[in-house]
DNA sequence: TTTTATATTAAAATGATTACAAATTAAAAA
DNA sequence: TTTTTAATTTGTAATCATTTTAATATAAAA
């Protein structure tokens, strides 16, 4: 499972499995959405409500170190955290901020023209789209 | 000339035209680059020394209300802004942090399935790369 | 069980952005 | 041109997100 590779990522690591830690995975990886770090920090809280959001932030950073969670730049507002590293791009509803992944063939290798590949060693490719939901659009 | 055009834009809208305005127009018009609030603030600085941060921050927010400038969701350390709103794309050294536009016709409009636009009123797309300039990559 | 290096916590510091109210000024009216 | 007025600018304070720091607690090795 998800979690049990988190622990063991963190393990070789050499760093230590705190059941901070292991509730901020299973939080990450039993959700569907893209959590913020407030939404995380009011579910971990819940169940150790001495946590600190120190805590929730430096566990989030290692994970994104580790490559295993990312970051989602498509608002300035708020910082979104997806645990799924699959290549994917995602939509967001300008009105309700809802995330949604879009899992498609097409990637987007071909917007990416030879001459500036070739002067870049490139890391990562973000592909972002924003609308309105239905729901959203019924509403005014 | 851009500057002329956005003076009448704000006029259109019942806007003042300040000198604190049009020095804004003028910096963002002039510079290839992706402007930050403090690049911004730093040069009107130069030309009006008591010049408002909020001066700049407000002028920045109708311009992209009025749709003359679009806000760079690429990194969450900065936020910048883009004179140019013809469709284009861009990519970030990750250690250097500048940005450089994209030009190609290979939309990413394909990446976006039909299954999801019908749920949606689109409004708009990005698309981000992330890599290390060949000066980057040289350095280290 | 003891030891020790790492992690957690609470609090303070920092940085970015927004809110506010008084003073200034662009532009319309006289 | 001068007067008027509503919009804008400014300086300050408030807010919000994130990072730093140092003391305390604890996971895991010995
Ligand atoms: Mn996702
Ligand atoms: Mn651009
Ligand atoms: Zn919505
Ligand atoms: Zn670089």
């Amino acid at each position: 499972m998800q979690i049990e590779r988190m622990i063991r990522r963190f393990r070789e690591a050499g760093l230590k499995i705190t059941p901070q830690r292991v509730a901020i995975f299973e939080y990450l990886y039993t959700t569907t959405s893209h959590p913020t770090v407030d939404d995380i920090y009011a579910y971990i809280t819940g169940r150790f409500p001495s946590v600190s959001l120190t805590t929730v932030y430096n566990t989030l950073q290692t994970m994104v170190g580790l490559g295993e969670i990312e970051e989602i730049a498509i608002s300035h507002e708020r910082r979104n955290f997806d645990p799924d590293t699959r290549p994917h791009s995602h939509i967001m509803c300008v009105k309700c901020k809802r995330i949604e992944d879009i899992y498609t063939d097409n990637l987007s290798e071909n917007c990416l023209p030879e001459s500036v590949r070739k002067r870049y060693r490139i890391l990562g490719q973000r592909i972002y789209f924003y609308g309105l939901c239905s729901r959203c659009v019924a509403e005014k």
